[in-house]
DNA sequence: TAACCGTGGGC
DNA sequence: TGCCCAAGGTT
C-alpha cells in the first residue's frame, strides 16, 4: 500500500516545520488566515505577515472593523491582493452572521468569498479536527507519484481529485495524514527535483516502481508575467500602498509608458475595488478616503 | 475549461 | 538570463 498513514504520520511528527499556524494554540481564525494568504505564495513570504496580522486582528470582527485601505497595505506585497479583500468580506460575513466564529462545516465555509474547494476543506480539516479530503497541488503531485505510478499530476478536476484522496484516509488522524501529504509534497516530493533519497514512502512509490517514467500528460500553460497587466495592476497599487494621501493621476501615469494599457489596468483596479477616486478626482486605496 | 489575478526566489 | 514554481479562487 502506498502512501501508508502510519509511516507518513511518523514521518510528519519527526520532520514536520514548527510553523505558527500549525500550532495547537492557534485558533481556526488563524488557521484560515494562514490558507488565504498561503494561496500560491510561498511559506517563507508569508510567515511574518502572518504574524502582524494576527496580533493586530486577533478575530475576524477585529479585521472587519478595519477599512479596505489598511488590510491592502498590510497584505503588502504578498500578491493577488484581492485576497486580501475576499479575505475582509470573509471576516465581515463571520462576524455578522457566524456569531465571530469561522464556521467548522465545509458548505458554510465554501460559501464565503475566497474559499474554495481546498481552503473550505482544509480549515475544517486542520482547524477543526475534520475528517475530510484536503487536495492543493502538492497533495496531487504526491498521489500521482506514489499511487499512480506518474510523473505528474494532469489536469485537476476537483470531483477526481477529491474521490482519490478520500480513499486514501485513515479513519483517525486523518487532518494530520493530510498536513503530511502536503508537508511530503512541500519539502521531499518537490516539483522540479524530488528528494527521493529522503522519502520516507520510497519503498512503496508506484513512481519508482515503474522505473520514474517522465511526464505523460499535456503541457501545462506556463504564466507569463513581464508586460502583462497583471504587472502593470502590481505597479500601480505599489504606487498608493507607498503613500498615505491620494495621488493625482500623472502619478500612475509614470509607473508605465503604454497609456492605453495603463488606463485599462487603473480602470480594472477600479472595478476590482482595489482603488478608489476621491471627490477631487485623484486616486488611493479604498475606504480611506 | 481556460484565462486571469502579483510577487519574488531558485536554478 | 529567463523560466519554473509557489497551501487557489473566480469567472
Amino acid at each position: 500500500m502506498s502512501l501508508d498513514a502510519q509511516t507518513l504520520l511518523d514521518w510528519f511528527a519527526e520532520t514536520a516545520r514548527d510553523l505558527p499556524w500549525r500550532r495547537p494554540e492557534c485558533t481556526a481564525w488563524g488557521v484560515l488566515v494562514s490558507e488565504i494568504m498561503l494561496q500560491q505564495t510561498p511559506v517563507a513570504r508569508v510567515e511574518p505577515v502572518w504574524r502582524e496580522w494576527l496580533e493586530r486582528w486577533p478575530t475576524p470582527s477585529a479585521l472587519a472593523a478595519a477599512s479596505q485601505g489598511e488590510v491592502l497595505r498590510a497584505w503588502g506585497k504578498l500578491g493577488y491582493p484581492r485576497r486580501a479583500l475576499r479575505l475582509h468580506a470573509a471576516a465581515v460575513d463571520i462576524a455578522a452572521d457566524h456569531g465571530d466564529v469561522v464556521p467548522d462545516d465545509v458548505d458554510t465555509l465554501l460559501a464565503l468569498p475566497g474559499i474554495g474547494a481546498y481552503t473550505a476543506r482544509a480549515v475544517a480539516a486542520f482547524a477543526y479536527g475534520k475528517r475530510c479530503p484536503v487536495v492543493d497541488t502538492n497533495v496531487r503531485r504526491v498521489v500521482a507519484r506514489a499511487a499512480h505510478g506518474a510523473a505528474d499530476a494532469g489536469p485537476p478536476s476537483t470531483t477526481r481529485d477529491l474521490a482519490d484522496v478520500a480513499a486514501l484516509l485513515p479513519e483517525e488522524g486523518a487532518a494530520t495524514y493530510s498536513a503530511a501529504l502536503m508537508e511530503l509534497g512541500a519539502l521531499v516530493c518537490t516539483a522540479r527535483t524530488p528528494r527521493c533519497a529522503d522519502c520516507p514512502v520510497f519503498d512503496t512509490c508506484a513512481w519508482q516502481r515503474n522505473g520514474r517514467p517522465a511526464y505523460a500528460g499535456p503541457a501545462k500553460a506556463v504564466q507569463k508575467f513581464a508586460g502583462t497587466d497583471r504587472q502593470v495592476r502590481g505597479l500601480l497599487l505599489d504606487v498608493l500602498r507607498g503613500t498615505s494621501e491620494p495621488v493625482g493621476k500623472a502619478r500612475l501615469d509614470a509607473v508605465w509608458s503604454d497609456a492605453g494599457q495603463r488606463d485599462r489596468c487603473l480602470h480594472s483596479l477600479l472595478v476590482d475595488g482595489l482603488v478608489e477616486q476621491t471627490a477631487d478626482g485623484l486616486f488611493a486605496l479604498p475606504g480611506e478616503h
